[in-house]
DNA sequence: GTCTATATTCTGATAGAC
DNA sequence: GTCTATCAGAATATAGAC
């Protein structure tokens, strides 16, 4: 308690600005957020922002830039793990996810709506991303589908349907919540349960055949 | 052709206003938009934007409502059909869904966002949506579990993995592109292929028994 | 490094002529 | 109904004292 309480005061000013401009930036994106109101959320002077960030845009391309890593770090990795399968990978790959916008809920929406608004402010970060394509993981996929192992899907379906599953409970909190009437709690545990339920359901649609049905 | 370019230059300027409005409003939220880039969008003056709704927050509100009525719009209906079934219901709310978001690809994100930020603006429209937890659809979902039809699960799980499948692909379509390094044209025929695939997938889902196997 | 006061630009809205 | 010109307030950024 006292070490936490501490850091906060041992803060330097720069770090919490970022902190409070972080916390804006994402919940309500660039242009809905005043200096202002990270002066005051920050408990610091206006005049200070500037002094250490030099401008408005200067300050939220860097917290953009971090936001993106935070979202793409690792992924690289546990893609490219030789020493995993499938599985594993997916296993992974939904529980760090899950992780993440646990601790950090405006974060899929604020990078979505970022990357749909400005799609080539990336293209030097999206490497991580692209670099997908031809992962280990894809790699792997695209094997077990010749073998047989699991019937033909395209990868942006794969893909899309396992972002999807993992990120979705996340943007859409609130209307979910309402539609299904439950609790702040409840919801965090269905978020918990989703981390074992998503791997499993991605294997059904993996087998479900779905490409040679609909021909 | 003659006939939708004369629908064109017939638009009222009220119309004309009301699309521009729609069309920077839903892309960028309402904090981005200058009044002036409506103006100029809409091709009239600026003072004809005031002079129309008042100010420019009455107009966002109004392109809001409408926006969250086209978005509701049939569920209510669709959900509550005596006349059809579970499998039936799922592949007319998918295909009518990916239908009205190829049309208006902006409009999920709007939707959300809006919801997120102002949870509470529409708990007036909402009721419709509420109304979905006491939907026919939503209590044979719950008899066909009852009967051993399908293994259990949370409407809140079902009701989230029908709604992701369906909306991410138009949410992260900018960075699911640039993954899988797909044409515009191979992307739109993907989204058609989805109207078939996800009820199959749904389907799987259901059948895969998450719920027990994670205890 | 931090603050107060102020300059400058942007933006929503209106007055008044046509 | 539509336009030009303009106002009033907001918001970003800086100057200069401490």
């Amino acid at each position: 308690m006292a070490k936490q309480l501490k850091k906060k005061i041992d803060q330097t000013t720069e770090e919490k600005i970022k902190i409070a401009a972080r916390k804006l930036f994402t919940r309500k994106g660039f242009a809905a957020v005043k200096t202002r109101d990270i002066a005051e959320e920050a408990g610091i002077n206006l005049a200070l922002l500037n002094y250490y960030f030099r401008s408005k845009e200067k300050l939220f391309k860097l917290i953009m830039e971090e936001s993106f890593l935070q979202f793409v770090k690792g992924i690289a990795e546990q893609f490219n793990d030789e020493n995993t399968n499938i599985d594993e990978k997916i296993e992974k790959l939904v529980e760090s996810y899950i992780d993440l916008f646990s601790q950090y809920p405006d974060l899929p929406l604020f990078i979505l709506s970022e990357l749909r608004e400005h799609p080539d402010a990336f293209s030097s970060r999206l490497d991580a991303v692209t670099g997908i394509s031809r992962s280990v993981f894809v790699k792997q996929i695209r094997e077990a589908m010749k073998n047989g192992v699991y019937p033909e899907m395209h990868t942006f379906h794969f893909l899309a349907n396992m972002m999807s599953l993992i990120v979705f409970p996340f943007i859409g909190s609130p209307m979910l919540m309402k539609i299904t009437d439950i609790s702040v709690k409840q919801y965090q545990e269905m978020i918990q349960e989703r981390k074992k339920m998503i791997p499993i359901w991605i294997k059904a649609m993996l087998k479900s055949n779905a490409y040679k049905l609909i021909k």
